[in-house]
DNA sequence: ACCTGAACACCGTTCAAGT
DNA sequence: ACCTGAACACCGTTCAAGT
């Protein structure tokens, strides 16, 4: 006949249920985001969040688009390298403060209106930029997950990675796998000696990401086109 | 105290639970491997499953060995570029043949030794091809997942996608993502006029590629190191 | 000694029973 | 009419009971 006193107090909305949904997963992961223990974390029942939400792949939308409300707009006054530069860094930051929306992001087979809003805006600084519509449409796709901030790594090293054991581990690959062996030697090397950056995240990114944005200027320099040319990138 | 007919017949083995597997994921997606769908596929009760593997990880990593063992060896007397550029399609052509298997890697957190022979048969080909242990490092941070076929799309479009449906969703979204729009509409009418390449999947991976491999070149010629510039990419 | 069926601890979601 | 607890159909894996 009446509502609890902490449903009075507290009453469920969407808003609330994704908030302490994302600060559940940023503080034990994916896997304790469950319609369950959702439902616990906020004292009601699990079936009173299928009164504000469909069902799970909603709710993983809704945190998707929490997390990329939390990129900076785009800066004003700048060249279109710098901006989109900045922007894709600032993509990154916000994908770094949540460890589990890049893997969410992938999960999901239909982009939220958040997402397609950024990617929108990404588009016009590109267009605005002097980019034709064929070239940004390549570029969109070359960048790919990259312009939400995803490193793109093929395995994400685990976050407790004894330095000793690693080198331990090197030593110990240096018969099967040798050239692996010799790059990762080489990187141990440059962080005793701190002359330069021996495998830092961050450096990586950039260097990856100028490698395609310096390339795409080059392209844009030349009026390159796909239908002008055989080779995509001469 | 007999085994029975089907299973003396056709004994179980890591060989032939892997077969089935991979069989049993072509045909249905990932989510159709199940430890108890994979036994009644082998006509065998679940438990027997983990006398010739340890847990479903072990079962998913050796799926994985399975797509990378397709992958075609290194060709012999090509520039640096030439056979990077084979291999990594070779990659993409064994990765499309199961569809599962980039998310499957993607959710792993340590590579499987068929991954890192691989990995290290392609640093090989970096090193031998005049790249420096520091270049060759970055280069490979740079191609990550893309060294193994990867896409790196933000969404892939899913199968069933129909071309008038396409064009309405793009009229209909014209208002709110304008820019978005505006790109779509050109890659339609590409498409009918059967000018140039509108969006074709193929044709995105090898751009990408080749503008990531065309600037690693530029690195090499120039003799470039992350310790003697400060930007990476100039 | 060995194999295996039942059981455990989960999951997202349905549905009918109770107020 | 509405809310909700039990139930359904799964999952990977453990474990003890039976042969």
């Amino acid at each position: 006949m009446e509502q609890t006193e902490g449903a009075r107090r507290n009453p469920l909305s969407p808003g609330r249920i994704l908030h302490t949904a994302v600060a559940l997963a940023d503080e034990g992961g994916i896997d304790s985001v469950s319609m369950r223990k959702l439902a616990q974390e906020l004292g009601v029942v699990p079936m009173a969040l299928y009164k504000h939400i469909a069902n799970k792949d909603e709710l993983l939308d809704g945190m998707i688009d929490v997390v990329v409300s939390e990129i900076d707009p785009p800066g004003a006054g700048l060249d279109w390298k710098t901006a989109v530069r900045q922007r894709i860094l600032s993509a990154r930051r916000a994908l770094l403060c949540h460890t589990w929306a890049s893997r969410v992001i992938e999960s999901r087979t239909t982009p939220t209106p958040a997402v397609l809003a950024y990617m929108d805006s990404m588009i016009g600084m590109l267009l605005s930029g002097g980019l034709s519509v064929d070239l940004t449409h390549h570029v969109m796709h070359a960048l790919g997950s990259r312009i939400l901030g995803f490193s793109q790594e093929l395995f994400t090293p685990s976050a407790s990675v004894d330095p000793r054991e690693a080198a331990t581990a090197v030593r110990a690959m240096s018969g099967t796998y040798p050239h692996l062996a010799k790059v990762a030697a080489r990187v141990d090397h440059d962080e005793g000696a701190v002359v330069g950056p021996g495998c830092d995240d961050q450096f990586e990114f950039e260097f990856a990401l100028d490698l395609l944005l310096d390339g795409i200027e080059a392209l844009r320099v030349r009026r390159w086109s796909s239908h002008s040319s055989q080779q995509a990138a001469p």
